[in-house]
DNA sequence: CCAGACGTTGTT
DNA sequence: GTCTGG
DNA sequence: CCAGACGTTGTT
DNA sequence: GTCTGG
């Protein structure tokens, strides 16, 4: 699954950076800095944060979502505050029959540019959190779902996105072991051939592109805890490697 | 028929 | 052990 | 997802 | 909006 990820404005702009135009970027950079938080070293879901996302109506321009998808018929904010707590993952096998994710399968889907996404390991009563990136050190672009809810009681058009997960990878396996879990998750991760059948091809096509991502092309090491009393929030030190030596003398990601 | 849910994860 | 809040 | 609370009473 | 449970 994926709750936690690590991101900015400036990873979220490469795809309009490559195919987009660089005027219209930097009018982009300035009509969203106000709603956008720069840099997020460690955010969660379920602080639904405003980012920038990518969807097929206009494919080089990102536009503002709040993370936690509220499906376009929610009825009122108290149901968007039930609702948008459990639609910050979508499972990739259901998306096209989930009430609340299906309408979004066939014709909203996004992308999310993220510098790295953080998931715990489960050792001797403990949880160990990892940052995952990829090793080249690029933004990854996930795969996800969009919708756009207006709030009857003010107005308001409120777009809002949930991250698809599909199965683990083999390195995503070794981290990702809560023993309540039997199966583990891992985001739909896309390189840039997929990115533009996600957008734009039919459902099928898109639907063939969830699978885990090739191994090899990510790494992962120990940071801080992100919950709880002892977290860090959104601070350059959430990404630091720290190292637990209970953990590190036992698992080895290699 | 109406009311209420609509999600993720997956066991020692 | 299980539910709630974030 | 993990961390933290989980109760009564009645007010600084 | 649409399905399920009662």
């Amino acid at each position: 699954m994926c709750y936690d990820i690590k991101t900015k404005v400036e990873a979220a702009l490469k795809r309009a950076r490559h195919y987009g135009n660089e005027e219209a970027v930097q009018m982009l950079i300035e009509k969203f800095r106000p709603f956008l938080e720069d840099e997020w070293f460690h955010v969660s879901g379920f602080q639904h944060p405003k980012l920038l996302i990518y969807t097929g109506d206009n494919s080089e321009m990102p536009l503002v979502a709040s993370w936690g998808l509220i499906p376009f018929w929610v009825k009122n904010e108290q149901q968007q505050l039930d609702i948008w707590n459990k639609t910050i993952n979508a499972r990739g096998e259901n998306i096209f029959e989930k009430p609340s994710f299906r309408t979004s399968a066939r014709s909203k889907r996004c992308l999310v540019y993220i510098d790295g996404f953080f998931e715990h390991h489960h050792f001797a009563g403990s949880t160990y959190p990892y940052y995952i990136q990829r090793k080249d050190g690029e933004p990854i672009t996930l795969g996800g779902l969009w919708d756009e809810w207006t709030n009857k009681e003010t107005g308001e058009v409120v777009n809002s996105f949930t991250i698809v997960t599909t199965k683990a990878n083999s390195l995503l396996k070794k981290i990702h072991n809560n023993p309540k879990l039997k199966e583990s998750r891992m985001p739909l991760i896309l390189d840039e051939r997929q990115e533009e059948i996600w957008l734009k091809g039919t459902a099928n096509d898109a639907k063939k592109l969830i699978v885990p991502a090739a191994d090899g092309y990510l790494k992962a090491h120990t940071v801080r805890k992100l919950r709880g009393k002892n977290s860090v929030g959104n601070s350059p030190e959430a990404i630091e490697e720290f190292i637990y030596p209970e953990l590190h003398s036992v698992l080895d990601l290699n």
